[in-house]
DNA sequence: TCATGAACATCTTGTTCATGG
DNA sequence: CCATGAACAAGATGTTCATGA
C-alpha cells in the first residue's frame, strides 16, 4: 500500500496481477483458479502464462493491503461432491476506495513503462 | 545467444541494457561508465536509473555471446595521471551480424511487452 | 481429481567490497 | 577520486510438495 516512488525498471508481475485481480473481483469472475484460467487464456497469444502460485500471492497481498477479504463457499461440482472454494470481496470499510487508488497508481506505472519501451524502440531502431 | 522463446512476463532489464549497449557501441559512445552516465541521464525523467554492476554484467554477456570484445586503452585525465579504461568493439568474425540478430529479437520482445501493457490499460481502465 | 496454500529453488538485480591506477 | 570487477545480499518468481474435499 505504500505509495513508493517507482524507482526501478519495468513494473513487477505482482503489481500487474493485482491490478487484474481487482478488476476481476469488481466483475465477479469467480475464485482464484478460475481467474487464473481467464488470464492464461487472454494472454496466451502474447506469450505470457501466469502460474497459480503468483495468483495466490497476489491475492494474499490484496488481503494484507486491506483491500479484499476472503469468503469460503461450498461449491457443488458435477460428481455431486462438494469442494470449498474462496471468493474475494472488497472490504466494506474503504476497501474499494483503496483498490481504486491502487489502480490509479498502477496506471501511472503502466504509462511510464510504455514510455520506456517506446523510447527503446525509437532509440535503437532507425 | 540461444533464441529462446520469450515465455515470461515483461522483458528483463539485462536484455534492455544489452540492446542499448549494442547501439552505443555502434555509435562509439565510450567506455562503460560513460555509457552508464548517458543512460542514467536519458532515463532520469522516466524514473529509471540503471546501476554500474548491471552495465558491467550486460557488457560481459555481450562478450560471452561472441558479439563484443574488449580493448583496454590508457586514458589521460586532467591531473596528468593515466587510467586504463575498456572500450568495446564488434568481433570481426560475425559479431556485428550477431548483434543485429540480437537487436531484432529484442525488438520482437519490446513490441510484445508494449502490447501486454496496452492491453492492461484497455482491460482495467474504462 | 481440483483448489488452496506453503516450502523450496532459482533467477535477476541491487549493494557492498576489492584492486589498481 | 575513478574505473572495473567480484562477491554478497535481497527480491521476485517458478517449481514442487502438502492438505483436504
Amino acid at each position: 500500500m505504500s505509495e513508493r516512488e517507482s524507482t526501478g525498471f519495468l513494473m513487477k508481475q505482482r503489481a500487474f496481477l493485482k491490478l487484474y485481480l481487482i478488476t476481476m473481483v469488481e466483475m465477479k469472475k469467480g475464485y482464484a483458479l478460475q481467474m487464473l484460467d481467464i488470464l492464461q487464456h487472454d494472454f496466451k497469444n502474447l506469450g505470457y502464462r501466469p502460474n497459480h502460485a503468483e495468483i495466490y500471492r497476489s491475492l494474499d497481498d490484496l488481503v494484507e493491503d486491506g483491500i479484499l477479504y476472503r469468503v469460503k463457499k461450498l461449491q457443488p461440482n458435477m460428481n455431486s461432491k462438494h469442494k470449498e472454494v474462496v471468493y474475494y470481496h472488497f472490504v466494506s470499510d474503504g476497501g474499494y476506495e483503496a483498490a481504486m487508488r491502487y489502480k490509479a497508481n498502477v496506471k501511472t506505472d503502466l504509462d511510464r513503462c510504455i514510455k520506456i519501451l517506446r523510447k527503446a524502440v525509437a532509440d535503437n531502431y532507425s
